[in-house]
Parts: C-alpha cells; sequence; structure tokens
DNA sequence: GCTCATACTGACTGGCGAGTCAGCAAGGAG
DNA sequence: CTCCTTGCTGACTCGCCAGTCAGTATGAGC
C-alpha cells in the first residue's frame, strides 16, 4: 500500500463514501464496502474515522460542501438575476444518472431519527433557499422581478423542485425536460414573468 | 400466548411492522422489534411471513391498502370538486405527529433501491394524482375550475405537497397551517380559482 | 543512510440478527 | 372425550460486520 497523507486519504476515503451511499444507501453501506473502494483494509477507514457513524455523517458533511461550493460558484457568475436563477434551478435539478438525487432522498430518511444528519441536511436546503431568495430580491430592485414574497417564494419553489425530483429519481415517472419546464413557469408565475426569461 | 386464527395475526403483526418501520425505519427495523411489540417470538414472525424482506414489503402494501382505502372513503363523499379537492389535500399533508410520512420518506428511499417497493410507491403516487386528476376533470366539466392539463396540474400538486411535506416532516422548517396554505393557493391558480374556494 | 513519527495491516473478537427445527399445546371436528 | 391440524415457541446455528490491537514498514526530515 502506497502511503498517503492524512488530509489526502479523508479526502479520498470520503469520496468514496459519498459514491458507496447513493449506490446502496445510507445505513446499509458497510465499512468493508468503502474499503474496498478506496483499496485499503477496513482498519484504516476506522483508522482515519473512530466509528462508522462518524464516517458517515463526514461524508455527507462533504457531499454538502461539494454542493454548496458549486452553488457558490454559480453565485459568484455575473448576469441578470433571470439568469443566475435558470442557473441554480439547473444545478438543482436531478442530473441524468443523478447520483447526487438519490443521495439526497437517503439523507432525508436518515435526517428523520438522526439530529446530527438533519443538521446538515437543513442547513443545505437553508443556503439553496436563501441563494434563491437573495436572487430574487435582486431581481425585484433590477425591476426584473415582482414579488411580495421572496423567502415564500424561494421555499416554495425549492419545494416543487424536491417534490418533482422525487418523482423524477424515485418513481421514475418524470424526465428531466417537463421538470424544468414546469420548474421555470412555476417559478416565472411566482416572480410575475414569464417562463422564457428564464431559459 | 393466545392462539389466533391467520388473518387475525398477520393483520396484528402487519399494523405493527408499519408502526415499527416509522419508529426505526426500514433497513434498520429488524424481526425482534415486530415480534416484541406484538408480544410473540420472533420465530412466529418468520412463520407467517418466511422472511424480512417479505414482511417489510407485506407491510408497505398493507400501508398503502390503508391510504388508498381512505382516500377511496373521500372520493365517495358527495359535494361540490372544490370541497372533494380540498378534502384530498386535507388527507395527504401530513398531520400532526406524522408516523405516516415519515413512512413514505422512509420508503422512497429504500424503493431507489428495492424494484418490489418501487412498484408500490409508485402505485400510491399514481393514486393519488388520478384522484385529483379526477377531481379536477369534474371540476372544470362543472365549471368550477379552468385547467387546459389535468394530469399535469394534478401531478404538479402533488409534488409541491411531497416537496413542502419534506420541509415539514424532514427538516422540520414548515407548520402545517402554512403548508396548507401554500399548497391551496398554488391549486386554486392552477385551477383558475381563488384560495378561499378550496377552504 | 538513519531515525522516528505515523500511515497502515492482518488477524482477531464479540455481539447481533436472520432464519431453522424439533417439538409443544390449543381448540375445533368428529 | 380424543384426535389432529396448525399456530406457536425455545433454543439453536451461522454468517456478518464494527471495532481492537499488536505489530509492520514507509518515507520525510535530518
Amino acid at each position: 500500500m502506497t502511503r498517503r497523507a492524512v488530509g489526502v486519504r479523508r479526502e479520498e476515503i470520503l469520496t468514496a463514501t459519498v459514491e458507496e451511499i447513493g449506490r446502496r444507501g445510507f445505513p446499509q453501506t458497510r465499512v468493508a464496502d468503502v474499503a474496498r473502494a478506496v483499496d485499503v483494509s477496513t482498519a484504516l477507514v476506522l483508522y482515519h474515522f473512530g466509528t462508522k457513524q462518524a464516517l458517515l455523517a463526514a461524508a455527507l458533511d462533504h457531499a454538502v460542501g461539494r454542493d454548496l461550493d458549486r452553488l457558490a460558484a454559480v453565485l459568484a457568475r455575473t448576469g441578470s438575476a433571470a439568469q443566475r436563477l435558470r442557473r441554480i434551478l439547473d444545478l438543482y435539478a436531478p442530473q441524468g444518472a443523478a447520483p447526487g438525487w438519490t443521495l439526497w432522498v437517503d439523507a432525508w430518511a436518515e435526517a428523520l431519527r438522526n439530529p446530527e444528519l438533519r443538521t446538515h441536511c437543513r442547513t443545505l436546503d437553508r443556503r439553496w433557499t436563501e441563494a434563491i431568495r437573495e436572487t430574487i430580491v435582486a431581481g425585484v430592485a433590477a425591476g426584473e422581478f415582482r414579488c411580495a414574497d421572496p423567502e415564500g417564494a424561494a421555499r416554495r419553489i425549492t419545494a416543487l423542485l424536491d417534490g418533482l425530483s422525487v418523482q423524477a429519481t424515485v418513481h421514475r415517472r418524470l424526465g428531466r425536460r417537463r421538470l424544468t419546464e414546469w420548474i421555470r413557469e412555476y417559478a416565472a408565475s411566482q416572480l410575475g414573468t414569464d417562463a422564457a426569461a428564464l431559459s
């Protein structure tokens, strides 16, 4: 086994763990699965993270961080409020084979009982709605949107996106095309624009 | 141990299993938990259901059936389309301490990997949207609603309800009051009425 | 090239949980 | 009452998996 610096190994393990959770689900992910994926001993994984619980929590944290980084990158780009909102929505919607979304659905289920994970999920949710809210506020200030309740609108848009994503990833009953179409229509109606402004 | 007829025992066990899944989550529910809840031996549970997998599947089926029965009861009642729609939405929204919704979130996560459970979840979802769709169609025919795409509207309403329910039960970020308010507003906007018609 | 901190492992343990099985007894049929 | 079906159990097995530990070896720093 080639030795690695702690930081590097941890990163490697966390990435693999996230992937493994996406594949198997939260409670079904075994330390041995992760170890095999990284091609190290199970003892090493426990050496770095102590317990399985801690490993899973760290992995979720890692995934949350990665998503928030992407979000920050989108927010940093310039453009009209409508353009930025559009990018946020695109980022959030389930991608092709979407290992991301299966992770979140799993995380929700887990968060129902595990307060630590709930905190992570809630943080992520809050940041997304916050990003949408800010964009709406900016759009209202710029005269692009009309919206009396940006906070509420942001949360409703997020909720619809969550619900449609469940239909897409869990029930496999909805394609990405129609999903984005519906979301844009709803967002547009909430913001007093037309859907075309968001495409 | 008092002996029971097969049907009775199965029913008893299934009810307990549903409750236990709601409490612990799908994969964390042990046969022994169910057995203790019914106050029988684990061997008896396996005697009736063969394997844990089969038990869990049967339990979900049971829960689905119960929910669909309630739905059928609501549909059977008379009244305007708006009144019936309102009742459907009320039934679907998370109740107080909502053991029902935690079960569904769990079931979604499980359905991501287990095709048998996916079928159950999908059936339930389909029936709900179908009920909403029918009510919309009836309302349109009666001149109560205006809606060009009842199927789509039904699915969007369901999706928003799912998403808001996640915010309520998972993130604990939304009360029932505001949830129903938002849903009614959305439904009303989709159907060309005002929210007051749905309260 | 030596040293030493530390990344890493193999081999183990202990407990837990699904599923089995041989037999027991309740209670309806006759 | 007496069978005999069948609902039911205790006590078991067997495999799995998180976590431990004593020890190995790698490679950065000198």
